[in-house]
DNA sequence: TCTAAAATGTAATTAAACTACATATAACGG
DNA sequence: CCGTTATATGTAGTTTAATTACATTTTAGA
């Protein structure tokens, strides 16, 4: 009769996400199978890798424990906790960031860094509907040409973003050192467009720079952290938080933020451009793919 | 047009669903593998529960046959086959519905791309366990120096690359042309090792080069896809499968991926280096950070 | 403190995944 | 057409993973 209880979960079964299922039932596991639960939920990501031996391992309990918390939680057995474990993956929202360590081995570090660079793209999508897609867009619509400003690492961004907007059509140039700012911002003229990429924010040259240009009558589209004096100098904001530097190990997600960000720019530009901007961006695949399609 | 039609059959099928890569690879299996193959793609979903006995049993074929299949297909065993096909039930061919249409709205646009960087970097994630992280690693912890090679957007990749390792403290360069390929590859030497992004990885050129180098000892790290010629020439493989170009929006998101999977390798290496590397990350973050916090 | 129930572990069992090697089949050059 | 080589496939054995049966410990209640 009692013994029913644990498999009481059918009934109150509303969320599909095994991790949510398992902190459901938390409370009516016994003390080793909450273990094994608990360090599931905070590995997930090397739970999907492991084998029964390993989660014992891990968890300090015998295997066959591992075994009965999978039945407690309504699994046939190990094997199909996995198949729902790797279900569960497929959906991002389940990642959690955690730093990697050092004494973390290769395999551990790598998921770690993809999986907090996961998290911070879908921070990112949480933050998109603040954000001026459609301003910024309208301004680069007219402009006569797009200049991209980075430095250092962010450079890359920059670069990388040009040579992605170039193929729209649009004159695209970059500014990747502070002489090169501060001499294309004192010809800015009104009908520009700079995208100026900066983690911080607040180097100095750079939001001179800016702030002259601005004054010129440019356009500043700023990514960047929007406390900063560049963002109070630009003209439209997109929210980039400063990268967390709490641990040497970090990987820059952010710039991967960025990147993506930067995408959406884009391909928002492309649509707003219509046909001639599609056009542009189908000759410019062409150009490569015919290239080797051809050899054999 | 014939162009296209050649390239048709190369990368036009989406090649993200597992059933699809498998349909791609079908012509380079043996009989026996194809048997495998095809009975896999008509029966998902029974496959994805099956065992290989069950597997060879209704292929009529014998259990290290499947398993060869499954090594065709670029997985390290039958496990990681499984794993894969549970990943990509999860998403049925609701890829359609996450491209950018003509029709979308800035916001839609915009939400779309950072959904399929997230997703590019989950695909990632479950790519993970397959790749040779600890091997890449070892050979670049003693090596002269890391040279990065890419062309075009790949190029940027690269020198990002090149960036985020120097900063261990190891000899950084970069060849981002065919010229400088061809000579940098010319004079390799056994204790170098060339990291090389490229989406198709049949540049006539850059293979040329990375077979040079590789012939006289040099090791090769390729990001790339895996049945290309890149691939055929290199040391090891991280299998960055090739763009999906489906739509003319479609953002570049196996460029997110790459970068990821270079920010596993530096700071797996960065672990494997020690204290040491360790010291130089930390110096190269106060170098930039001091230089600000002193402002007002 | 004793007993019954629940929880956990040990050791043995079964089944799954994989390897090494042997055999067959196709491909090729004379 | 033969022998030679390469490729493909299967057989049998090995290793590892998953599971079961049973023994021991722990806990709760009388």
């Amino acid at each position: 009769m009692q013994e029913n209880n644990k498999r009481k979960d059918k009934e109150g079964q509303g969320g599909n996400s095994l991790v949510k299922r398992i902190e459901r039932q938390l409370g009516q596991l016994s003390r080793s199978e909450k273990r094994v639960a608990q360090w599931i939920i905070e590995n997930v990501a090397s739970a999907v890798d492991a084998s029964i031996s390993e989660v014992a391992e891990a968890t300090q309990v015998s295997e066959p424990t591992v075994i009965r918390f999978c039945r407690s939680m309504g699994m046939t057995g190990f094997r199909d906790l996995r198949t729902h474990l790797i279900a569960a993956m497929q959906r991002p929202d389940n990642y959690l960031h955690n730093d990697v360590a050092s004494h973390d081995d290769t395999d551990d570090a790598v998921v770690k860094v993809v999986e907090s660079s996961i998290r911070a793209l879908v921070d990112l999508r949480t933050l998109l509907s603040g954000m001026p897609f459609q301003a910024a867009i309208d301004k680069m619509v007219n402009a006569r040409q797009l200049i991209f400003v980075g430095l250092g690492a962010s450079g890359y961004v920059a670069r990388d973003a040009c040579h992605k907007f170039f193929r729209l059509g649009i004159p695209c140039s970059t500014a990747l050192d502070s002489q090169t700012i501060l001499q294309q911002s004192a010809i800015a003229r009104s009908d520009e467009v700079y995208v100026v990429i900066s983690h911080m924010g607040e180097w100095a040259e750079m939001v001179d720079g800016m702030r002259c240009a601005r004054d010129r009558g440019a356009t500043i589209i700023a990514l960047t952290d929007p406390v900063s004096s560049l963002a109070k100098v630009a003209t439209w904001v997109f929210d980039c938080h400063p990268p967390e530097d709490t641990n040497v190990f970090t990987p820059m997600s952010s710039r991967l933020a960025q990147l993506t960000l930067l995408d959406g720019l884009q391909i928002g530009l492309a649509l707003e451009l219509g046909e001639h901007a599609e056009e542009n961006l189908k000759l410019t695949k062409q150009a490569l793919y015919s290239k080797w399609s051809q050899d054999p």
